[in-house]
DNA sequence: ATAAATTTTCATGTTTTTTTCACATATTTG
DNA sequence: CAAATATGTGAAAAAAACATGAAAATTTAT
């Protein structure tokens, strides 16, 4: 998960990145308009986050850029009032708005947000005679239909699209469960062991990950 | 795809055109009627975006000789208020106009409505004994032609044209009932609920999607 | 204008899913 | 090996999602 970080100031970029940094985003900067622009050509970000005022193109005109070539999401950054109706009379397809001054943890939260609206659907993942096609919604087994819950399902979409990557409790919470949830992390553990169950002998690639979470290997 | 903007003030060209193209569909501007007249005389478009107020000649006049000529859609834009009423009683065949300020998206999500009402369809879908005539409009079990409401048709045709497919209640109000209806969610329950009835024995194809909406797969 | 048909809303009941929690089992550590 | 820690599991409680029927609102036809 790349995502592109466009402000003049560097100390608001600086904190931006740390935080994004520490839930495991991979994190590029620009100072500016132009630079935004430019990145944004050479590189495939998952998110843009830009603040509007600033020096050489602001911001409105570095995403009607960015939007003209790449259907990238777009968190617009911008000081309490000013240039508000803007962002709403035009629509650029801005995705979220943060007013400055805006609290870190808020911002990564609205970032996770969008990032899971815009999450590519309609994709066919196939483990052996473990598939999971998304456009229908279904998961088979050497062909036959399982009837997963909803819940399981996502679990199960989140496991095989982070193949051999462990995935604490609290990431499996705020990504499938959604940042909002504040419930008890041992319900993961739960829905696992359903989910295993549910899928008979592939339930072995879900590996448990002592002292952090679990992960599907398969 | 191919459609003709007509306004005098070339912004309003240029971020229609945009849009527009961002969607896919190609573009070609007119600044006034008498361009406009004489490029769709010499063009095949598939829908014309038409300003009002223009030089040369208005709006009004050239759809009016357009339309003498050629059957093409027509999406008129307006200043507030102003004209509007003319629109109404002017009876040009217009197929839709949008008020000045507009929002590029929903004027992108307009075009597509016009077009695709104006798209001939007349396929003929068969599963089973259920068919789907849509040239006649008409469906029927086992050779038994069932009364369907305008709404159920549409529902059932939405959904075997998307066989196996996911369908999410937003994706199907939107789809079928237009991308401004601002009702209940829930109004689509109770269509599934009435066209299962109405299909008999092949009411249980269309089946649940916990969470999501509902999916027809036979 | 009136009646008929269609569409939408909404409250209710039912089913399914999700969460919690206590206890069992397994693993690590001192 | 015992204690501490972490995960697995089953069952009950709580919550959520859907199906349904009926009434209200809207649209269309007569």
């Amino acid at each position: 998960m790349k995502i592109l970080v466009v402000d003049d100031e560097k100390l608001i970029r600086d904190v931006v990145k740390e935080y994004l940094q520490l839930d495991g985003f991979t994190v590029e900067e620009a100072s500016n308009g132009d630079e935004a622009v430019e990145l944004s050509m050479q590189n495939e970000y998952n998110l843009i986050i830009m603040d509007i005022m600033m020096p050489k193109k602001d911001g409105y005109q570095a995403v009607r850029e960015i939007k003209k070539v790449k259907d990238i999401p777009v968190l617009m950054l911008s000081a309490r009032g000013e240039e508000f109706d803007k962002l709403i009379g035009f629509d650029l397809g801005i995705d979220d708005y943060v007013t400055k001054p805006f609290s870190p943890k808020e911002l990564v939260a609205r970032v996770k947000a969008i990032i899971k609206r815009n999450e590519k659907s309609g994709v066919k993942l196939e483990f052996g005679g473990l598939v999971l096609d998304d456009k229908a919604h279904e998961v088979t087994i050497d062909g036959k239909s399982v009837n997963l819950t909803p819940k399981e399902y996502d679990l199960l979409k989140y496991f095989v699209s982070n193949n051999h990557i462990a995935l604490s409790r609290e990431q499996l919470l705020t990504n499938i469960w959604g940042y909002d949830f504040y419930g008890d992390d041992r319900t993961v553990d739960t829905h696992v062991k359903t989910l295993r169950h549910q899928l008979g002998k592939y339930g072995q690639y879900i590996k448990t990950v002592r002292k952090v979470g679990y992960k599907f290997e398969y």
